[in-house]
DNA sequence: CATGAATGAGAATTCATTCAT
DNA sequence: TATGAATGAATTCTCATTCAT
């Protein structure tokens, strides 16, 4: 019980942290404090502050993908299904994971140039390798034609995209369940939408 | 001789390095180093950081406001007329001013309670006292009726305000004057619209 | 009014401030603003802060002094009477003068080395004074023999000062004129005391 | 190797400089230079300046109550003796370690309201402790009645600190172990003269 | 006399990071 | 792994004193 996973109690306090307070008004004492560790451990496992940083940024990335990917319905091969079904889980995850998300939140207002730099690198790969997997051995035989996929993946991508966008400043105080329900339905409107226009009868 | 206007060096100093970093990244040193005075000089002036930092965020409303109301059409009693006319002002003001631009804006990224009491403050005031110079002494006699007056006044402020965040989103990169064309162009379009349905024919 | 005596003024808020905190608490800053004078002003009539903290001491005593030999009953050569009347006129000095009373009592404790030298200067100047003008032109034909005048001065001295010293501790909380008169009730019993010891039959 | 006790280190320098001035001018420069630590150590083992000059006079009495009760004849459970003994010690003590005794005469001086609160709780608490352990399981049997103990031990406990606060005064620059039997000769005596009142023939 | 801007050394405190154990 | 003592540069802020006007 006690020498369970100290590294994992410092990423847990660090997360707390961060996720209340801006990289500079985080000290490395109030997180080795508050996940009961030693100075030293937190320079053990993480190189610096700024790693530390970096690397929880990481990991929250990859804990939502995992939530994201596992169990994927890998069956349909319908390229807006995937999409959709993408982002509604995305969406799930942070819902799920509150903290994380706050803490996402500010290291994107974070502007200081090596974070900034880690950030875009980190956050573009994430994207890629999403968009990758979700549009991964799809069908394209569902397609009117296969001359602008690359536009009309696209367009699709950021419609969503600000649809969820605007959906989570309206509905951030409801009951997470009920507001997960309204997403989809949004979301599911344009995908009829996009399906009537961009497949083949 | 020696003492022109040191204090002006100061407050000039502590907003390249505010619009440049955020709140606990700029030392106090660096700014009188770049204004070229002595430590104490900074504390004669402003108290302390703090202080400072939201003279600094008061005094930026104060120039805008005043750009905004020096030669305002006040002969113009229409309402409409007026309130389009102080978006564009503050917008050109802001254009203007692009440090003091960018230093508001990090002031609105602060999460510092202190801070953000105090500038929850001025903005509300700053605002209060803009609406309220804007619609004084206007022109009630052009409305269809005076009984929906205040939510006519909310509904056209909103839809400005949204068209000009829109617009700053868009054409941020542009040309000033030519951008400023625009976001005229696109008020001037919901302008006439308001009028055609709030005003007697 | 307005222009009256700044240096005054100084003098009073420098009093209030050094009674009531010691030296170094005390910032000349405090002082000038209660005085409600310009910082240069202070400096204009006293060398430095050290030297406004001596001449207020120096001031002290010498009002003090000036009480106890204003009006005071030369005609009686006594010096047993002389030297009762004027320690009870330096204490009812001290009761009216509360706060410069406080002040010397701190600059009493105070061990920086400069302060205890100048302070130790003037305290002994200041008694020499005292007891010169007390004994001067006393009758020494009272007392049985002239042999031992100074011993007997400085016991009945000493005496009368650990009188008053006990009863300030005792009796500092009562209303100042009743607690005068039982002081000087207890000095009577000494001084009856002496006569009858030291004076011819 | 290198890291001895600096702690110690630091809290023999402290005792030093505060014992030679007071609190304010007093630095923590002075402090971490002559005991040869960084800066950063002083504020690693004590919160802060004043946390350290609270702790230090903590110290110092726990340091003196040991000197008491170290070895304390617990045989003899006569509360005269015991008392006269631990002021005895007491005395003894404070003479060994003058630089602490002069710290302690140091913070008894200050007037700053939080040490003056955080002193009078500590004092109190030795004193407690000292009577408590003084007046534990002492023979009652002795006492003509075991009416008025309290009073008794009041007036005996106050009349020997009066004879010890007196000797202080008087005997302070003699040599010190000659000085220590003339003190326990004046307290004997009264110790003898309340017996004889107070215990049963 | 009177002002208050200007100085700069020095104060307390913070904090990321290192390192011997 | 794990500790926590140790570092020292950096930070904010204070304050007596000077000086041009």
């Amino acid at each position: 019980m006690k020498g369970k996973d100290l590294k994992n109690d410092i990423v847990r306090a660090a997360y707390k942290a961060f996720a209340k307070a801006d990289y500079k008004q985080v000290s490395t004492n109030q997180i080795v404090q508050d996940a009961n560790v030693s100075k030293g451990l937190l320079f053990h496992y993480f190189k610096n502050k700024q790693t530390l940083y970096i690397s929880l940024y990481e990991m929250a990335w990859s804990l939502i993908h995992r939530d994201i990917f596992t169990d994927f319905p890998q069956a349909n091969h319908d390229a807006f299904d995937r999409l959709m079904e993408m982002i509604v889980r995305k969406t799930d995850s942070m819902i799920k994971h509150q903290t994380i998300t706050a803490f996402i939140k500010r290291v994107h207002m974070n502007t200081m140039p090596d974070i900034v730099k880690a950030r875009t690198q980190i956050y573009q790969s994430f994207q890629q390798r999403n968009y990758k997997r979700v549009f991964d051995q799809i069908d394209k035989s569902l397609f009117k034609d296969d001359q602008h996929l690359d536009e009309i993946f696209k367009v699709v991508t950021w419609t969503f995209n600000k649809i969820t966008h605007d959906w989570e400043r309206n509905h951030a105080k409801k009951e997470p369940s009920d507001a997960l329900k309204i997403l989809k339905s949004e979301l599911e409107h344009y995908l009829v939408f996009f399906k009537t226009y961009f497949y083949k009868a």
